[in-house]
DNA sequence: AAACTGTACGAACGATCGTATTATTAGTTT
DNA sequence: AAACTAATAATACGATCGTTCGTACAGTTT
């Protein structure tokens, strides 16, 4: 049976679409607050009430725009890892993803979730409560991949505990970097330390750098 | 010579102390942009014109609640690190005084310059600079803080790398307590990671804790 | 007492914010 | 071709933004 599609809502998919990816540039430098309804209308040439009706409030497009960079995240960091069989090796490979997800700018104003997360840490409602979510699903992803790197012998750590270090070197590499104006010698800086870290907790297998 | 008084100056310092002080904990909370003159003046029942003739322009608001954060980071965090003489101790002090502040709040939104540095790390301007020169100045100063202890054969290591992992439990520390509203136990795993960190690293003497 | 200075206020400005209402246009279904 | 539906647009709303202006007043200097 041949799928009937209708134009309309391809169209309208289609702006959807264009106007998540411009969001999540404009929230990654501007933050959700900075990023406005009439904004994102000027910059894509379209009008403000066209794209507020595909939102319904500004809250609504904030979490849809946390949605799509997710998305984005997952395609940039971890299906690059998840390539890499389970294990020290993809624990190294994530660490490498993560870095250059920053490096590249995979968003320009860097990590989109480090910069929301502290944009609404400190605040109530449904997008801190979306970030927290988003944030400990990544914190159990980590965690899971370090526990399989332990469950082969080729690591000795608690995991949560190397979860949380490994993390807390991504992200300060990602601000240092913002806030030196993209230096880069603190992606070099931050993978010396996980390495390092790694060669600590390392249990007699091959090293995958 | 007895210094005479201006009784005009005096309470236009006390009201522009009292503006800042109500300033670094709005914008620890919503952000450097969510501070406003408007709500400002509304919080603390005076004129919108009033406040706003105190700083001239938003910018210098924002540029003079930084000064303010500053110095309560630096009562907060520095001054008791300090307290202590220096060497291994005083990095142990420091990374105590450091998770205290953030735990205890001393910003409601946790630590300022976290949020404030993310917020301007991708935008240009003088705000973003004296934030990056804050920055600059604390990482040297722990530099500094762990090189004594290196001087004094308290430990082995290399102090810019050392100061980079330190700050990145640090941070690290303070935003997961914010996503997790107020959980305290990664205080907890983070004053672990910096035991373990320094432990490694110390070279036969008395552990300070 | 007069002249001056610094602080604070009230009112208004143009711009932009999120949102609601109403209309137009493109595409589907009958 | 008519009726209907979904996406987009045009316009306007009250609220708030940063900023400007003119003024009232407290305090200092002459």
């Amino acid at each position: 049976m041949e799928t009937r599609v209708d134009g309309r809502l391809v169209r309208g998919d289609q702006t959807r679409r264009l106007v998540l990816r411009k969001a999540v540039d404009i929230a990654s430098v501007d933050g959700l607050e900075g990023l406005s309804i009439g904004r994102l209308a000027k910059e894509l040439d379209v009008s403000k009430s066209g794209v507020f009706a595909h939102f319904g409030s500004k809250e609504e497009l904030q979490l849809a725009t946390i949605r799509a960079a997710r998305r984005i995240y997952a395609d940039a960091v971890v299906q690059p890892a998840f390539a890499v069989e389970p294990g020290l090796g993809r624990v190294w490979a994530m660490s490498e993803s993560w870095l250059e997800y920053s490096r590249r700018r995979v968003f320009p104003g860097g990590c989109f979730f480090a910069k929301a997360s502290h944009e609404y840490g400190a605040r109530r409602g449904p997008v801190h409560d979306y970030l927290a979510e988003v944030n400990q699903e990544w914190m159990q992803l980590v965690e899971q991949t370090i526990s399989e790197a332990i469950e082969r012998g080729e690591l000795e750590a608690d995991p949560g505990q190397l979860a949380f270090e490994l993390n807390a070197f991504y992200d300060s590499a990602n601000m240092a970097s913002l806030l030196r104006d993209n230096d880069d010698t603190v992606y070099e800086r931050a993978r010396q330390s996980i390495r390092a870290r790694l060669e600590a907790a390392a249990a007699g297998t091959a090293l995958p750098w």
